[in-house]
DNA sequence: TAACATTCCGCGC
DNA sequence: GCGCGGAATGTTA
């Protein structure tokens, strides 16, 4: 697993590939993580450097509130199969627009699974380009958000949402 | 088995 | 109508 850190207008994430791809994304907030990974499991792909590039740019563009015309390519195979099912279903929605989390579990074929769409969400190791931020209550107002309720709020902002 | 980033229904204001 | 409490619901460690 390769580490790499991503400086952007927010601050400096952290960015860990695999052999498959991108397979987790940290917010600046969190501490850095100092421990370079002893065991550097050599990722050994040659696309390693355009990877982190295009990381670079599409987090670049999410934070900018656009939609990146290119991503790298996301190994989430960390995820359950119900994970990786919402996962994808939330990569459906365009950047501005908003859903509930019943409407993803609807999406998922689970119409009665809202709470675990929630879960799933909160499990989402890649937050941004994945856009976990734009699923929102029925009820109203922001639902939860693992990094922090500042991150959605701020992220649904730069995409002209109001809450 | 317990813990959730929800939802829905039924009351009291 | 609006807000609150409690039960139901699916997935996960």
């Amino acid at each position: 697993m390769q580490t790499t850190t991503i400086d952007s207008q927010a601050g400096s994430f952290t960015a860990h590939f695999s052999e498959h791809g991108l397979a987790g994304l940290d917010f600046p907030s969190a501490r850095q993580s100092p421990a370079p990974q002893r065991k550097n499991g050599q990722v050994s792909s040659p696309n390693l450097d355009r990877w982190k590039k295009l990381t670079a740019d599409a987090l670049q563009s999410a934070l900018a509130g656009k939609s990146a015309k290119l991503m790298p390519p996301l190994d989430l195979s960390s995820g359950t199969a119900f994970q990786q099912k919402v996962w994808a279903a939330l990569r459906e929605i365009p950047s501005g627009k908003t859903r509930t989390y019943s409407q993803v579990a609807d999406a998922v074929r689970k119409p009665l699974a809202s709470r675990a769409v929630g879960s799933a969400c909160g499990a989402n190791p890649i937050p941004v380009l994945v856009p976990c931020h734009r699923v929102l209550p029925a009820t109203g107002g922001l639902g939860g958000f693992s990094a922090g309720l500042e991150w959605k709020r701020r992220l649904l902002g730069v995409e002209g949402v109001a809450v």
